[in-house]
DNA sequence: GTCTATAAATGGATAGAC
DNA sequence: GTCTATCCATTTATAGAC
């Protein structure tokens, strides 16, 4: 076992200062926008000094692409890459139920303002963040969609198009009055519902041409 | 005439130091966030000195009230509300288009991220926007389908959820690869088509109910 | 690696002359 | 109203002791 594995296994237990600030500085960068959020907060947070953060991390930048890339991987997408068997209505309510839990948690909703905010300064950012989120649901979603027209023997022009189709069709209700406030979170039966009109409306479609 | 009408009519000819700053502030408000952006970078870009800037606004924030006021009064939502008579399609796909080509626009993706970067430090920035841009279409929709109902005696059980899905049907595609930067803004063709299906897919579902 | 203290620059906002 | 010059708080980043 070499000094870093050991390191590594001791970490879960008695977090490192890096988790530390690591940490500190995904919390606060989730309450608001680059700018806001200095060095000094994010070390105060983490309860060590300036200089400590300073010895981790090159500049603010570096932490800040550091933070964005360790909380994209932990929000990355809808977890239903498995259980993609069974009839199209049911697959793809899991599905839209999967991309509208992700979407109504308040830590993805803060996460896509952080990110939409920093993409003028960081154009990394959105390609980062598209990869590991919708980017990845679209092309979930462009898989199954080619096989299940395929068996179904119905028309699937652009399974792409169709894909973004799909997720607009079940976040629209609720995307933008969240990320501009004018809503709280949906109800579980709001939610429901939603989805469920959503799949109707998609697969009627499909199965009319 | 008034003192005050007689400024207003000069002002298109030579514009006042208030509409210097105003449109410097709309400008630079435009390519980055709020906290980004400095009164003395606005002063500047507008030619006057920091100190007409505040013998014209009371702090940065009120500027940055006033700007955005202004920018939602200017792109005030898809202009589509008289000619809604004809057949549903042709319709659909006016509003469609309409709503289209305003998200397409750079200035209203630059719009939309500095709202939605700047919605946790000013919440009031988010409604204002939403009853200035998507809410006013939402309603538009909403009005519409609810006569369209009617009128063929299709069901129509929530015409706001109905409204937004439809909205999130044709931006779904767009919207969001736009927001994150990592696509270009499509060509009037792929617009055209995405709008054309979106329609397809949203009245096949109606008239099948 | 970690701390305290500080440098160097920039930010918002104001005073005072004109 | 408009300008120049300046104040004061805050920010990023570093130097030097331990």
């Amino acid at each position: 076992m070499t000094a870093q594995n050991a390191q590594t296994e001791i970490a879960a237990a008695s977090p490192s200062k890096q988790e530390l600030i690591v940490s500190a500085a995904c919390k606060l960068f989730l309450t608001a926008s680059y700018d806001v959020i200095s060095m000094d907060a994010i070390a105060a947070e983490a309860g060590v000094s300036k200089a400590t953060v300073y010895s981790h991390f090159q500049n603010k930048e570096a932490l800040f692409a550091g933070v964005m890339h360790k909380m994209c991987e932990e929000s990355s997408g809808p977890q239903v890459s498995d259980d993609l068997a069974g009839p199209p209505e049911a697959v793809l309510r899991t599905i839209g139920l999967a991309i509208t839990h992700k979407l109504m948690e308040p830590e993805i909703i803060s996460l896509f303002r952080t990110v939409i905010a920093g993409v003028t300064q960081f154009p990394e950012l959105g390609r980062t963040y598209w990869q590991e989120g919708p980017g990845r649901a679209r092309e979930l979603l462009a898989t199954y969609l080619t096989d299940l027209a395929q068996q179904e023997e119905l028309a699937m022009p652009d399974p792409h198009l169709a894909a973004m189709q799909f997720i607009g069709l079940i976040s629209g209700p609720f995307l933008l009055p969240l990320l501009l406030g004018v809503r709280d979170a949906p109800t579980q039966s709001e939610v429901d519902r939603a989805v469920d009109s959503a799949v109707a409306i998609f697969l009627a479609n499909l199965r009319l041409k």
